[in-house]
DNA sequence: CAGTGAGCGAGCTTCCGCTTGACTT
């Protein structure tokens, strides 16, 4: 018989396959693919009234695993339980011995946070007995979670909607969402002036240099502005003082997930689930550490091997090996931060956005080792002769790049900042003649709406979430319709302007576009009414502090100096009695909000949440009429709508114009605003075209696309037998069946009776049947 | 694919954190 001899059980299968390549033959390394049991969804999986005691489940997807790992410690002489070091990995290991039947005899935890061979081996020397008490944190963690998700969202169901949802985590994003769009409701753009001046000098070489300077002072209206440059124009300039402070920057640490999320976004536009999933394919190809982690910190080998690149490329001079603290709150520190798996490879096979974002790891890691930066801030101060007002000129200049050679850190402000003009050599004293000086209306700006990672960087911020449900967390929220990505085109206004010129002032007014928005998260009505609902009757759990408290909690219990079930005993009967009474008490939320009465019927109008969503209503059923009804367009808020823009929306559906003899439609449909035209469908474009506003020429422009994309998407027909082009390539569609053409054949070549077969032999491989 | 805005009302929806595939039209 085969003794396997040692089982080494990881959570990740990636992870699993590195480490056996450290241990040798007497080691086989198996994964648990995460958590093997979770609570029953059956009668909220907890028994309330004895002690919240859980009831543990295997979950389906997690059958065949267990089985198999079953298997392998059969016959195992030790099982070596390595999961990751925190309170999630710890259960992981309890669950583990649970449903393997381990004992403290036959199995030993081990943990470590770098997958390196010399942290490995000392790993299987110094193993230790399972911590239950951080298992009891989770437990108290998980149940804590169960009971707010499970009691809050059969709430909205009843009260609001079916199918909604609440929990610690998610409902707080959300109100971050809501909140923020409701301090850009109500913010007042004020405007001011600030003058910029082009001045020129003869320098002490005889040559004329130019430098440009902003006014030290602003101005609250444009007469202001212009009596500055009156006096301006009389002026004689010179250049006053001039101070120059040295100053240093140090590079940003080494990616965590959250960081990782908001630079792939700021410097390659992917979204948070498109970052992950790339970074799960560079771990999975054994080209990156692991992409979930809150931890900063570098091994030793890897600050070695940066240390030799950053030499062998830069010279020594550019190498400071450092050590990063994790700051963020609540961080667990069971892995690396991010980084190549080794930094030898500047670059890795791949597609586009692999190798892309492999680059911005790799160079994100290798400045962390570098030397800061030394740069040089000159301030210039110009004065006038005739007022103590006067022009700032500011520069900088890097004297010493350091870790700038290969990487900088942008910002979430949307390069609003213009580039500052390098400053010229110049000496105090020097007589300066102005070419030209702008007054230019500036207006105050709201605080931006977030973006996915602007959001992940809040969460962070707040102790919310994991590495591990950012990117989860961010999709249920979209696909529970609270909040949607979008854009807005913005809107045109003035920006007026005062100009100083040879002697002569005039006005030169421009426009610009305002409040473009691209890619970021718009609360929707259903979530405004959720929120308010939820912060209403539950501002315990919606509270921004509440996850910070209860981890203190929870960090009590992993020291041993709580009781998990009586901690949660305490939460849970002030939690449970308020949602019986709101249950009780609560009436049913529509959202409602009167805009006004009809100017000719004298009805009311209003706006609510109504069977399929938000909705404008003129009357009420009553026995001499029916009200009417008219759906919200995407970009309205019941919140924000008028009078005259839900009147509006009466005027739907209308026609628009006329195309080869029929009349276009234009409505409001099931999927969105649509062109009806010869009893065929064509969708307005999203953010593009507004049904309300949309011209006959543009309406035929619409279709005649559709029509081009319909004859781009055929390939070929027999009969019934279709050739299509798909999102997912070419396929065969056939009686609504869709059929999967062989690789490496060529699509247009098929003849009907290729297609025949290949339906024939196809049969269960094509979707079948609806869900 | 594209109207709707009563009724009857079974049975279902849902949380957060660990992990990956399967499979799409």
């Amino acid at each position: 018989m085969e003794m396997s001899g040692n089982v080494v059980i990881v959570e990740s299968p990636a992870k699993a396959k590195t480490i056996e390549k450290f241990l040798g033959k007497d080691f086989k390394v198996v994964s648990s693919f995460g958590h093997i049991r979770d609570l029953a969804k059956k009668n909220i999986g907890i028994d309330i009234d004895n002690g919240f005691n859980p009831r543990y489940i295997i979950t389906d997807d997690k059958k065949k695993v267990v089985a198999e790992l079953k298997k392998s410690v059969k016959d195992a002489a030790a099982v070596w339980l390595a999961s990751d070091e925190d309170r999630e990995g710890e259960a992981i290991s309890w669950h583990l011995m649970e449903v393997l039947g381990l004992s403290p005899e036959n199995s030993k935890r081990i943990v470590f946070h770098e997958i390196t061979k010399e942290a490995i081996q000392k790993a299987i020397q110094n193993p230790r007995p399972l911590n239950m008490n951080l298992v009891n944190a989770q437990q108290a963690r998980r149940v804590l979670d169960r009971l707010v998700g499970f009691e809050l969202s059969p709430i909205l169901w009843k009260k609001i909607q079916p199918a909604l949802s609440a929990g610690r985590v998610q409902s707080v994003a959300v109100r971050l969402i809501v909140e923020r769009e409701r301090e850009i409701i109500s913010f007042k753009s004020e405007s001011s002036f600030r003058a910029s001046g082009e001045f020129t000098f003869t320098g002490e070489d005889g040559s004329e240099g130019t430098i440009t300077a902003e006014s030290s002072s602003r101005f609250t209206t444009e007469k202001d502005a212009e009596a500055f440059l009156m006096v301006c124009k009389d002026a004689l300039f010179s250049i006053d003082d001039i101070t120059v402070k040295p100053g240093t920057r140090s590079p940003a640490p080494p990616f965590t997930t959250s960081t990782l999320q908001q630079e792939a976004y700021r410097k390659l536009g992917l979204s948070v689930a498109q970052t992950m999933s790339v970074a799960q394919r560079l771990y999975e190809a054994g080209k990156i550490t692991y992409m979930r982690t809150d931890s900063t910190n570098l091994s030793q080998l890897a600050i070695n091997t940066a240390v030799k690149v950053i030499t062998s490329e830069f010279g020594e001079k550019y190498s400071k090996s450092r050590q990063y603290k994790t700051k963020s709150k609540g961080a667990q520190e069971a892995h690396e931060a991010i980084r190549p798996t080794y930094m030898d490879n500047r670059e890795v096979p791949g597609n586009a956005q692999e190798k892309r974002l492999y680059d911005l790891i790799w160079k994100r890691t290798l400045a962390s080792q570098m030397s800061n930066a030394e740069i040089e801030r000159t301030t210039i101060t110009i004065g006038m002769s005739n007022s103590k007002s006067g022009f700032i000129a500011q520069g900088e200049v890097v004297r010493f790049d350091g870790f700038l050679k290969v990487y900088r850190e942008s910002t979430d402000t949307n390069g609003e900042h213009a580039e500052e003009a390098p400053i010229p050599p110049v000496k105090p004293g020097i007589e300066l003649n102005y070419r030209k000086i702008c007054a230019t209306e500036k207006y105050t700006t709201a605080a931006p709406r977030y973006t996915e990672a602007s959001l992940v960087k809040k969460m962070e911020e707040l102790g919310i979430g994991r590495p591990s449900t950012y990117a989860p967390v961010i999709s249920t929220i979209q696909n529970r319709g609270y909040v949607s990505r979008g854009d807005r085109p913005g809107e045109k206004r003035r920006i007026r302007m005062v100009e100083l010129s040879s002697g002569k002032i005039r006005s030169c007014d421009k426009s610009e576009i305002a409040g473009k928005e691209k890619s970021k998260l718009f609360p929707q009505d259903i979530g405004i009414v959720v929120n308010d609902f939820l912060v209403e009757n539950f501002s315990e759990i919606l509270d921004y502090h509440f996850t910070a408290g209860v981890e203190e909690q929870f960090d009590l219990i992993a020291e041993g100096s709580l009781d998990w079930s009586g901690m949660i005993g305490k939460f849970y009967a002030p939690f449970h009695s308020k949602v019986e009474n709101t249950l009780e008490v609560s009436e049913r939320k529509t959202g409602e909000r009167l805009l006004g009465s009809h100017p000719e019927t004298g009805e009311p109008v209003f706006v609510k949440i109504g069977r399929y969503g938000p909705v404008a209503q003129i009357g009420e059923t009553s026995e001499t009429g029916k009200p009417r009804f008219a759906s919200l367009l995407k970009n309205q808020l019941i919140e924000t709508i008028t009078l005259d823009e839900a009147l509006e929306l009466f005027r739907l559906p209308r026609v628009v114009g006329t195309h080869e003899g029929s009349d276009m439609t234009v409505g409001i449909g099931k999927f969105g605003p649509y062109i009806r035209h010869e009893n065929k469908f064509y969708s307005l474009k999203k953010d593009v075209d507004d049904p309300l506003e949309i011209t006959e020429q543009r309406a035929i422009e619409l279709i005649e696309e559709k029509r081009e994309g319909d004859r781009n998407k055929t390939i070929n027909t027999f009969g019934e037998i279709l050739v299509l082009n798909g999102r997912y390539g070419p396929y065969i569609s056939f009686k609504k069946s869709n059929y999967k053409i062989p690789k490496g054949t060529d699509p247009s070549s098929l003849t009907e009776e290729d297609c025949k077969k290949i339906i024939e032999k196809g049969s269960g491989s094509g979707k079948k049947g609806k869900k």
